[in-house]
DNA sequence: CTTGGAATGTCAACAACACTGACTTATGCT
DNA sequence: AGCATAAGTCAGTGTTGTTGACATTCCAAG
């Protein structure tokens, strides 16, 4: 009952903007974040292999770059996994030298993270990696799809989390 | 070196259509990426939970409702897995009977696998469930900026895996 | 008709990454 | 003093992925 029917594709129709949403459409559309989810993570993952990290670890890393100072609960926000999934990870990440875990000057209960030299070294090579293909995708598609992109993703996030990708965004820039 | 500041190759390539590649502006669309990840896989995830299955099980289903009849190399290289992985998720399905397993007519080795009643039903379910989210964020959105969505996305594919890709859509509408 | 290789399936071991639950320590706030 | 919050830890479990080794079945080429 859903996939056998074309239906509309393209129909002008400004009244009814709607029209091209088909069960087809939504499907192709949620394969290709399946395949294209792929190939975003191939990059740095292609690195991490063989190293004692994995795609949690580039994920650690990338925000603490992202929010120098970060404290834990806001990480663990950020991520969304458990203070035990994530200590795992940031415990091999500060032993090995590669994040740098000081005391909170005003709260004394957190801690706050940065990346060491080490540490910015081996998130610049991900980052790099990660970012040399999606500049090659934004190539091929274009300024015009790039926007469209950006719209829907955001668009699809639960509303929780668009506020933390916001406030990350405002940061950075 | 590469956050703070906009250092893009301005200028040389092919004009000014790339001038809005920084590595910021980079940098968004991977945690876009990532954030919208996870609100993609929420729905179904949720009807998941409690039941045996996961986020595997969800796949599996998906393309073989996809591509009825389709043997299992197909299904292993559709999703990328280790025969051994995929073989434990398709054994479960099979034992509790939501998914058929016949000997191939022509070449007796394959397996060609199916839906049953019972299985067609979960899948529904799932896919009613993303698809849903799927169209939330589409209106959201807007239609001019789905096919920018979908033009990065098929960029962002692996190679191999956009030639999958576009396989299955052509054969779906 | 034998044999090589492809497709499939299975067993075992293991690793990454998530989860729950229970608990401790230190600190902050009222 | 008492409760809440932030962080860390220990123990157990589940899902999903990986290798490696091996058996079976069967097509196709010599």
């Amino acid at each position: 009952m859903s996939i056998t029917k074309p239906n509309i594709s393209r129909g002008e129709t400004s009244g009814d903007a709607l029209l091209f949403l088909t069960d087809e459409q939504l499907r192709q559309g949620i394969e290709a974040m399946f395949f294209a989810y792929r190939g975003f993570t191939s990059a740095p993952d292609a690195i991490l292999e063989g190293m004692d990290y994995g795609r949690a670890h580039h994920r650690a890393l990338h925000f603490i770059a992202r929010g120098p100072g970060m404290n834990v609960k806001r990480l663990l926000d950020i991520l969304g996994v458990t203070k035990q999934s994530l200590n795992r990870v940031l415990r091999t990440l500060i032993e090995d030298g590669l994040v740098d875990s000081r005391v909170g000057t005003e709260d004394k209960r957190e801690r706050h993270l940065y990346l060491t030299e080490t540490g910015a070294e081996l998130e610049q090579r991900l980052s790099d990696a990660q970012r040399r293909q999606m500049r090659a995708a934004y190539r091929l598609a274009g300024p015009d799809a790039v926007s469209g992109f950006r719209q829907v993703l955001e668009a699809m996030m639960e509303p929780g989390m668009r506020h933390t990708y916001s406030s990350l965004r405002d940061r950075g820039a």
